[in-house]
DNA sequence: CGTTCGGGCTGGATCGTTCTAGGTCTGCCT
DNA sequence: AGGCAGACCTAGAACGATCCAGCCCGAACG
């Protein structure tokens, strides 16, 4: 910094003026100091900038990294963070690398805030983290802890699926559920709702998370008098089943109906084809605001869309 | 800091040398200053110890984050670095940032190295980069960069595959080919030299990287007079072929055999269950050493692992 | 007994920025 | 002419750690 100070005839303090787009510098100036910077190949040191502003503007983020739905939802905060001014710093957890890991490591980095994407952290590890610093979490219920939560509204999405496929004509729907899952009770109660608003019976069967539990799930689908449409936990479960059902001589959705639920990758190969109930993409419209500290329970949940797709 | 120091009644340098866990300070006075740390909750700031020190043992990680075979490499780079005292340092490229932003956010960070996982960068660039920095690229073939290239070595792998096809008996056996994505030259370089070594003829039939150009690719294979046997150029094409295959009244693997490649989360669904190429697994085992400038075109290339898999 | 040695500890400089307080100059108003 | 505002710029003090040179002191040595 010194250097491009010198070549450019004026005081570091000025250099760190134009280089941060501050105003204060004539244009003459500017525009020196541009030029020297450019000459010497100069980048300012991010660890030096971060450690003399008070403010960091950084927001810590930590995900699973092995979940393509996570994925998803990071590359969202990247476009939402663009142009703000706001800096994302990744920590992913891994099997090797626990989320305590990941979150230390934010925290050491002096972050403003920290998102946790579906964390797997006991509740009272969360309420801790919460009394320290803002804290954002995604798709995961929290109640009774300071911090935002954002998530899809599991009951509402479950609800339209299967006004869906009673808007196709169906009478005999049945859920494969997710048992323990988190959001399955929600999506439980959302299917329960929808079939005794229409006066139809609640048929539950045990589904599960996988696209094998998807798979042993279909006996009990393709049984007769069996269901003529399912709405199953997610969409690796439907997969399962409709690979099942297929390889059983099924026509989907001719003979069945299969939702699934995520809009995961999975039910974009164009083998699956699945109809499914998505979160809403991570594109523009969203407002946006500051992460700050909110009363206990506050949340944010977004309506699901209506369901989209084929089969 | 100083409270810390303070409050255990040393300066600030002994503590700095005791949560360094550096040699230099009597066991007494170590103990006096970690219990003075636990009750102050002091936790040393990762950006000012950063700067200070000229080894910043950061290395830079650019990833795809939509990738999932990139997300599995970076899982294992964390187990790789582990108790080895370096740090991660990682840095999404995503629609809406490019490769190029992921990389100089990096370099300001002054990272001691770079790796690039499967970058689409342009060769010039990464010779550039490789100028600056001690650079490793992974998953991608670049020769003639003063850089470190890892990768499977596709030509062998594919070799590898079509001689199990073979020493199942098989001996109409074709590939689907990548076109110009990377590593599809090597595949059907491999592919040809294990058909010809063994007297046989070399059918390549246009495949591709999705599931739909497996699907799209069926009807040649299934046509009379086609192949037993498969090698696809990647899981998601052999994925389509198989689903196509079984569609249309296949028995996989009894009437076809289908071999996908990478050993990708696809091949591993229960519905799929298709045998692949893998390239190593993760794990241990793996020799490390620290990531240095070396002599233009030096590559590390393991050799793969013999198929596995039930399809 | 004087010297050396080395472990333990400390003060102060330092990393590369930003921030604060102030300094200079010009032009305009009274 | 004096005062004042505002635009532009700068010196030097932070930020929170690590590194360096050197001090102190008891033990070992000749």
């Amino acid at each position: 910094m010194a250097d491009v100070a010198a070549r450019a005839g004026v005081s570091r303090a000025l250099v760190s003026i134009v280089l941060r787009g501050a105003p204060g510098a004539s244009p003459a100036n500017r525009e020196r100091v541009l030029r020297a910077a450019a000459e010497l190949d100069y980048h300012p040191d991010h660890r030096a900038r971060l450690l003399r502003s008070a403010r960091t503007r950084t927001l810590g983020v930590v995900h699973a990294l092995h979940r393509p739905f996570h994925a998803e939802l990071v590359e969202a905060l990247y476009g939402a963070v663009e142009g703000t001014g706001w800096r994302l710093a990744l920590e992913p957890s891994a099997g090797s690398r626990p989320e305590r890991a990941a979150v230390r490591a934010l925290l050491d980095l002096r972050c403003e805030a920290v998102l946790l994407v579906g964390p797997a952290l006991p509740r009272a590890d969360l309420a801790e983290l919460a009394g320290r610093v803002p804290l954002v979490v995604l798709a995961r219920a929290l109640r009774g802890v300071a911090a935002d939560v954002v998530r899809t509204d599991d009951e509402a999405g479950a609800r339209a699926a299967v006004e869906h496929l009673l808007g196709l004509g169906h009478e005999r729907v049945a859920h494969l559920d997710g048992g323990r899952a988190p959001g399955a009770a929600e999506r439980r109660r959302g299917v329960r709702a929808a079939l005794t608003a229409a006066g139809l019976p609640v048929t539950l069967l045990p589904g599960g998370l996988t696209d094998a539990d998807g798979v042993r799930a279909a006996p009990a689908v393709l049984a007769p008098g069996g269901p003529g449409a399912v709405l199953a936990f997610n969409d690796a479960c439907a997969a399962g089943l409709l690979a099942a059902a297929r390889a059983a001589g099924r026509d989907v959705p001719a003979d069945l109906s299969v939702v699934g639920y995520d809009d995961s990758a999975v039910a974009a190969l164009s083998t699956v084809a699945l109809t499914t109930v998505g979160g809403g993409g991570g594109g523009g419209g969203g407002r946006r605001r500051r992460a700050a500290r909110r009363p206990p329970g506050a949340r944010a949940a977004p309506a699901p869309p209506p369901p989209a797709g084929a089969g």
